[in-house]
DNA sequence: GCGATGATTTTGACATGTCAAAATCCTAAA
DNA sequence: TTTAGGATTTTGACATGTCAAAATCATCGC
């Protein structure tokens, strides 16, 4: 029986390989799920054993095959039931990230496929986040963020990767959010900042670690 | 932190103290939760040190306010979110418990909430069974059975008691639901049966433990 | 009043997941 | 080549929740 505690190792491991290739580091998982080092490392050893991971100690950790289609199964979990909590319950997409590190554990099969359908079998979540496909297969698109777009060019916010709800609000309160049309009206390298433009809405300025959080593609001017 | 092992005794605790007055046993809440009668008592010692029981060791157990109220809390979040998977996710009401058994657990104040309110503050779940209200106040109305209600008289389901998905499929394909007409036309008791036909339906025939599953009120023509 | 019987509690053990701190390993710099 | 420093693993401990089996209790029937 995989636990939800499992669960959240394996889905951990599995974003960071998508944002790195090679091993992940015991220290990586540790830090990420806020657990001590050593209970990372006990962790591993377990994942191993059930032939989830490979283990090289003091090296890090892959995904095997059965361990990679657990966790994409989990995120998929989570992100539908992100997208469900915004669109059929009237949540906010900035207050959906918690509900839906809980609920992820707790959705049936037969549950997450009611969502789908009624969703439309979608394949982003609210925050631009692609969706794994019911088989597994997540397929993740490159963009261009606020700190490396076209200053002064039609965008189109594609995606958002920082869940912290204070900072989703504020994107909200500016219409800064996946779907939406916004430009950058100027960098200011020395300040550490980005002043962004939504379209119909007020110039506001962020900083740099945040406007890298913010991914956009050119606006082709489909979509809504 | 409660967690949902404390949850699920608590609940347990508090059903048995609807169907019967005075202290539970340790026995008793042991055989419904399917552990070991020993298993029951630590855990009583631990809900007795939390405050949550008085434990009379070798006597049985009784919920004190706080307890009753958590556990109120829970019941109200097994039932709304049955209803919710019933009228939002188009579930069938005979296969929601085994979702709600778990989702119990993982759905926040606020989810609840939201779906309280989609739902418009419902009363009963779709077995019939009331719906504790948010200060965990919980009404239960007596109605009688199939097996001590009036023969040939015109009914209306009130409530099944009885969560086995089976029983349910079959009560569901006679069109016995909470809300729908009924009569009972004859009862055998040599056999052991009691023959019902749902408004618009053929009659069939029940077994007694199965009968005394169902309760109906007088058909006051009010009502779907 | 005294057992026998059935329920309850105790005991010792195990599985999971966690931590702090000690031991070990790896690597890059001198 | 050697070693210092940072990362990783090991160790011993704890908290929860569980079981099987032994010990204890309570009460009913004689």
């Amino acid at each position: 029986m995989t636990t939800s505690t499992v669960e959240d190792y394996l889905k951990c491991i599995y974003q960071a390989e998508q944002r790195s290739s090679g091993l992940i580091s015991t220290g990586q998982i540790a830090s990420a799920l806020q657990v001590a080092p050593g209970t990372a490392t006990a962790m591993m050893k377990t994942l191993a054993d059930s032939g989830l991971i490979t283990y090289e100690p003091y090296n890090g950790v892959r995904l095997t095959g059965a361990g990679s289609k657990l966790a994409a199964h989990v995120l998929r979990r989570h992100r539908v039931v992100e997208l469900f909590l915004v669109e059929v319950m009237g949540m906010s997409w900035s207050e959906v990230h918690g509900d839906a590190e809980i609920l992820e554990h707790a959705v049936s099969d037969r549950l997450l496929d009611r969502m789908d359908d009624m969703l439309g079998k979608p394949s982003v979540d609210p925050h631009g986040d692609p969706i794994p496909s019911p088989r597994g297969v997540l397929r993740e698109k490159e963009y261009p963020t606020l700190l490396t777009c076209p200053l002064r060019a039609s965008l189109r916010v594609a995606r958002v990767t920082d869940q912290s709800a204070e900072f989703l609000k504020l994107l909200e309160r500016h219409g800064v959010m996946p779907g939406n049309a916004i430009e950058v009206e100027s960098r200011e390298e020395a300040a550490d900042t980005v002043t962004v433009k939504p379209s119909g809405g007020k110039a506001f300025t962020l900083g740099c670690r945040a406007a890298g959080a913010v991914q956009v593609e050119p606006n082709s001017g489909k979509q809504a």
